[in-house]
DNA sequence: CCTACCGATCGGTAGG
DNA sequence: CCTACCGATCGGTAGG
């Protein structure tokens, strides 16, 4: 449907929802009500319940994408690479945690080609890391290690941010980054004595 | 209710159910349909859903606790304590994926006291990781990090095996273990030069 | 954006 | 362990 601010707002009610309590437990009464609004009211801006959870999720796989490969155009050592793209993925889900979280743990209640296409275009996100890690093995920066292995790793530590930031929390996003940056590098970096 | 090996049925189909829809999204039919009965008769044998859950939630937690208690009941340095922690966490999981991702992604669900119970219980299993790191850091083992996102980081990391671990995958549970211990003693260990 | 309402499904009970 | 059934709630439609 269409792209009116009514249904961004609407986008953002639910993410709020899904995030908290997950998407089926979120009803779309509860999304509308968030909006001072009936349930019923929902329908004039979108088409189905699944419809909010797509736009969410697909606008979040877009943003991890766009903001990834930005930060892997500069052309530097497979250490620096990593690190601008650990801190990319973090920024991406400090920016909106509530889009960042549906994408990250309820993707798995779309159906049909929708959910196919997701799990392919997480694939392809996943194999950024490990394109990068191979690179860093091949090289002698990093440690060796399964590539694969360490990807899911590294973006399982750092999609767990997205359950647990709050902006007013005691760290600021950017230190989070920070931390998370050092911890992810060391993770894959030989020691070399 | 009574601990019978019905039960413990019951709760291995509901593990597996809850693993693959969530706790929301499974029903107490499809429950006892994996069983070959009516959802009706599963209330022989427990009183609720929430009871299910919490059944499994609860026996995760003390397994964790329990397996993490002997991996550091032996008197070694940090790196080799932090090894035999994270190798006894990831134990827990692939020794029985369904109750351990259960225990990571559904607990939200329980209401009231046992929500309580288990958040206080996951922040003590975390305090064990925070205080080893603390530990490390102290006597110069570790690298300078905030112990509590170090933790996190840590946790999520492993935590993210319930989500992807299958017995017939790739990579055996052993061999898993083996690369991310690395990874995670690598993520804490200062580099010296 | 509303009220009124739909069929389907939910967790759970009664009573064998 | 079953059938029959309950009230509540679900996503969604009709018709303003």
């Amino acid at each position: 449907m269409l792209d009116t601010p009514r249904r961004r707002e609407i986008e953002d009610a639910a993410s709020a929802l899904f995030r908290e309590r997950g998407y089926v437990a979120t009803s779309v009464r509860d999304i509308a009500h968030a909006l001072d609004i009936r349930g019923p009211s929902l329908y004039a801006h979108v088409t189905s319940k699944e419809d909010v959870l797509w736009a969410i999720v697909d606008r979040a796989a877009s943003r991890f994408e766009r903001t990834a490969d930005r930060a892997l155009a500069a052309d530097a050592d497979p250490a620096d690479r990593l690190a601008a793209l650990v801190a990319a993925h973090i920024s991406v889900i400090t920016a909106d945690p509530g889009e960042a979280s549906v994408f990250v743990a309820e993707w798995r209640h779309l159906s049909g080609d929708r959910r196919q296409a997701i799990l392919e275009r997480r694939d392809a996100y996943e194999r950024r890391f490990r394109d990068l890690i191979a690179d860093g093995m091949a090289d002698g920066t990093f440690a060796l290690t399964d590539p694969a292995v360490a990807a899911t790793f590294l973006l399982s530590a750092l999609n767990g941010i997205a359950g647990w930031y709050r902006p007013e929390g005691r760290l600021a996003a950017d230190r989070i980054a920070d931390h998370f940056v050092d911890l992810a590098v060391r993770a894959l970096t030989e020691v070399h004595r």
